[in-house]
DNA sequence: TTGCATAAACTAATGATATTAGTTATAATG
DNA sequence: CATTATAACTAATATCATTAGTTTATGCAA
């Protein structure tokens, strides 16, 4: 309606995200953005590069939020309870934004060719490293655990997402004996 | 071209799962599929009902193959060497079809409301619970395992397959070290 | 205050895509 | 050989992304 929205990248981010985890990344178009900022599709370009240039921030925005809570997770805590603490935030933020970190998914196949991304990417895994240096890995073995880890709880977290657990059985029951076995199986080798 | 191409069910649905897993399952369009096909778009009508249709039959095509190699994969094993090596199968069996892979989890969706997708899902989660038999589990104990399971080996499928796992590290053995882990940690339980 | 530059939002147009309706020609069947 | 079923077609519509070019509000400098 009026001529200035008083749109900018970020207030059209949060919308991104905001319909993202109400109707999964695939139904992020342009329109229903548009539409959600009563603004034309065509306006939403002045603040972000097109379709691929939302999804990369949303991918980056995601990424950040989710280092951040797997960081926050962690505070106070060590070893065993650390990685179960990390994992459960995990989980925890997939449900929370199922179509951000959607995103983030999405993001693995531009990380190739984007640096700041791919960064990003790393600095994750550094973050996980360092959770699990308490558990005194070779560094190879460390390097093993941390795609474990990711593993674990991103297969776990997206099956569920997707709906692929259909049986009535306690979901966070089956997520913490699953991560635990896995600990478990850890610390016996 | 010709009036007639010869097209049926079947053929198209072998086309796409080619098509799939060559550019992924997000750009199996049906302008894609026809010209592939040489054949324009609408004629694809005849043979399948729309993008949703193909998509389910791609959903279920996936589903029943992938239960064939599971059980194909275990047949004269059993306890660990059973669960490896359907571990494994099912591994081999995303990188060979990732985009037939990919069909198979958007089915999840559809699932809910769709009896034969969802006996499928439940002969697949069935045949898991055979495997994990001589483990000796508690009937609830076996249901969380199945996910665990599931979760593992789904996760690490998809993690690879996105191009989430970029250090120069072996893949193959981070996966048989996860799964092993897994295991050595149900045993120790 | 006035005027200008910036940029936010617009309209219009183009090119994919999916889908439906209705048509034509081929193949199979009696 | 005639009929019928149907595979493949053309034409038309709707949705979406994108680009080009236009309008107007805002902020800043004179």
């Amino acid at each position: 309606m009026a001529y200035r929205q008083g749109l900018d990248k970020q207030s059209v981010l949060l919308a991104a995200v905001e319909l993202a985890d109400q109707v999964g990344i695939e139904q992020v178009t342009l329109a229903a953005l548009a539409e959600k900022l009563n603004v034309k599709t065509p306006s939403l370009y002045n603040h972000i590069k097109g379709l691929p240039g939302l999804r990369r921030a949303l991918a980056l925005h995601g990424l950040v939020q989710l280092k951040e809570t797997l960081k926050e997770s962690v505070v106070g805590k060590s070893g065993d309870d650390a990685l179960m603490a990390a994992g459960l935030a995990y989980l925890a933020f997939v449900r929370r934004h199922p179509g951000l970190y959607e995103a983030t998914l999405i993001a693995n196949d531009m990380a190739a060719t984007d640096a700041e991304l791919q960064e990003l990417a790393t600095s994750i895994v550094s973050l996980m490293l360092r959770m699990l240096e308490a558990l005194q890995l070779e560094p190879e073995a460390a390097l093993h655990t941390v795609r474990g880890f990711r593993s674990i709880v991103h297969g776990f977290a997206t099956l569920e997402g997707r709906y692929g657990f259909r049986m009535a059985l306690d979901r966070d029951e089956s997520f913490h004996r699953l991560l635990s076995t896995y600990l478990k199986g850890l610390r016996s080798s």
